[in-house]
DNA sequence: GCCGTTTTCGGCCCGACTGTTTTCAGTCG
């Protein structure tokens, strides 16, 4: 994946011509960046599919720049802006407060190109000698050097959340706050985030904001107010609050909700009707018409409520206004879990342990199904093994009222494609898992190949996280996914969304395109221990990202409907 | 440089906070 990197050099180009005083052309640049950066495929492939311009925000100029990034891994366009001016823009503003106008500045007055220079200027006092500047701008370019330095890495959403839902329930407590939301990107359920977003509507801003500052994670504050306040947790996360009066609670949740593109398409939606939308609510003239609520401000443009994982700017505005939105797949919609590990191998709970856990999570069924291999060499439970768990799943069922426990394993899918299994075992089980857990370096050719056999081959009923990648540590396998998805319709094997925090495999762009290839999703945690039963939350925001209903989804079925669809 | 239910030119989201000023520019989200 390059986005990241088209993303980077978009956004140095449009720091670059800030510098300069070029109008207009930085927003457009950095639009086009954001695009690429929140894109849920790589680049390169809308590159070769010769898609560039589809993208929003690109056009004839950007995407022949794209292309010479995906192409050499440079623009020859930003190497001459660098000529132009050579200073290291990315790491200078990279320091909070610091944008590009500063940092030209501070080159054409004390020749400052790199970090080191700045520090080293900030440390001899020579910056607050510099008009527009002075000794606080100084303090805080040392105190921010270190953040800089480390770069502003995302975060995983399933650490993310628990953080900001723990922030939010502080605040719900002790914050003297009448309402409390997670907005931003975590609203959005996207697999990383940037910092944490909470909106409040407060009768006593002053003391919301002493509390939200003062909490005992607390490492630095950066800016203070009644309507916003930003700090720095120990855990180096940031996390922002706003403050609003309830009568702007909806339009501020959609406002900080984002994405910055839906904001934006809606604000220029409510300007053809002489409206204005902001954070306070939509207005005709200086009247209010809505922002109490989100269903208001939607409904006075003309359309159906977006549910935030749909906001990303893609074509859910077009759709919601024909009211013909997805009725997305809920979070309690979940009747049980198809991928679970336990003490029989590498998980460290026993199965009775998992089935009161999934039976507590208000679950009908759980299926077990720990790594099985006929090779004793492969790490994972051997004939004999298997045969003997299954004893004891038979068993723990007839002591457990109330919850199904189904016997099923993963089954590695080898260099050809053939199934590391026993035939006459897996006939056995209810439910068949095959994965690739080696070989990821080949061909996409071969690589489609190897999990089409599997899927053909009679046994498997889910495939198990299709693409091996790992967010931020290991890309997608080369797959030919539409070859994928015709091979799921045809052998009835269904695409496993693995819920686990830095897997979230199908993602959200190819939940989608699954979806509308017509093939059905199965939503899994691949949990090691009881805990993990609960990153299923996860998965679903995944499938709903991706577009995905209840009908989408065959583990909202009931234990019957399942297995018949299963036995089909 | 991009874009269009005011289309191929003429616009381009908008408000809060900070540190510097003494009314505002720069930055951020």
């Amino acid at each position: 994946m390059k986005n990241l990197q088209v993303a980077k050099i978009l956004n140095e180009i449009a720091d670059i011509l800030e510098m300069q005083n070029v109008e207009f052309k930085p927003r457009a640049y950095r639009k086009a960046a954001r695009t690429v950066e929140s894109l849920s495929e790589p680049i390169e492939e809308v590159y070769q599919e010769k898609r560039l311009k589809e993208l929003s925000g690109v056009g004839e100029s950007i995407a022949t720049k794209i292309a010479e990034v995906v192409e050499t891994g440079t623009s020859q366009y930003l190497e001459k802006l660098k000529k132009q001016i050579p200073v290291d823009v990315e790491a200078l503003t990279s320091i909070e407060g610091m944008g590009p106008k500063s940092v030209k500045k501070l080159y054409e007055k004390l020749k400052i190109k790199t970090l080191d220079d700045l520090v080293r200027a900030a440390r001899q006092r020579e910056i607050r000698e510099i008009k527009g500047f002075g000794p606080k701008t100084e303090k805080k370019i040392l105190e921010h050097l270190e953040l800089a330095r480390r770069g502003t890495e995302r975060i995983l959403l399933g650490f993310a959340l628990p953080i900001a839902e723990e922030i939010k329930e502080q605040l719900r407590k002790r914050g003297a706050v009448n309402q409390v939301e997670i907005t931003g990107s975590l609203r959005r359920m996207k697999e990383t985030i940037g910092d944490i977003d909470i909106l409040v509507s407060s009768i006593k801003p002053e003391k919301t904001a002493d509390f939200f500052v003062g909490m005992e994670d607390v490492r630095d504050v950066l800016a203070k107010g009644i309507t916003k306040c930003s700090v720095i947790l120990k855990s180096s996360i940031r996390v922002d609050l706003r403050i609003v009066e309830a009568k702007s609670f909806g339009s501020a949740l959609m406002y900080f909700t984002g994405s910055k593109d839906h904001n934006i398409k809606l604000r220029k939606i409510a300007m053809t009707k002489s409206y204005k939308l902001n954070e306070y609510g939509l207005f005709k003239k200086d009247e209010q018409i809505a922002g109490e609520t989100e269903e208001k401000v939607y409904g006075k443009l003309g359309m159906d409520w977006i549910p935030p994982e749909l906001r990303e700017n893609q074509d859910e505005i077009e759709v919601a206004k024909k009211h013909k939105l997805p009725k997305l797949i809920e979070y309690d919609a979940i009747k049980g879990d198809l991928q679970v590990h336990t003490k029989w191998m590498d998980g460290q709970n026993n199965i009775e342990q998992i089935a009161k856990a999934a039976k507590a999570l208000g679950y009908s069924y759980i299926c077990i199904t720990d790594h099985y291999s006929k090779m004793v060499i492969a790490g994972g439970l051997n004939d004999h093994q298997i045969k003997k768990e299954i004893e004891e799943i038979e068993k723990t069922n007839k002591k457990l009222e109330g919850i199904e426990i189904l016997k099923g394993a993963e089954v590695d899918i080898d260099q050809d494609g053939a199934l590391q299994a026993k035939k006459s075992i897996l006939k056995d089980l209810d439910i068949v898992i095959a994965s690739v857990h080696s070989y990821f370096n080949q061909p996409k050719k071969k690589m489609t190949k190897r999990l089409v056999s599997a899927m053909e081959s009679g046994y498997v009923n889910i495939l198990g996280h299709p693409t091996g990648r790992k967010i931020r540590t290991r890309k997608s396998n080369p797959i030919d996914m539409n070859d994928l998805f015709e091979a799921s319709k045809r052998t009835g094997t269904y695409l496993e969304i693995n819920a686990f925090p830095e897997r979230l495999d199908l993602n959200d762009f190819h939940a989608r395109a699954a979806k509308e290839a017509g093939c059905r999703l199965v939503i899994n945690t691949d949990a090691h221990n009881i805990e993990h039963l609960k990153f299923m939350r996860l998965g679903v925001a995944v499938a709903r990202r991706g577009w995905a209903e209840q009908k989408d989804v065959i583990n909202t079925l009931a234990l019957k409907g399942l297995m018949k669809l299963i036995k089909s």
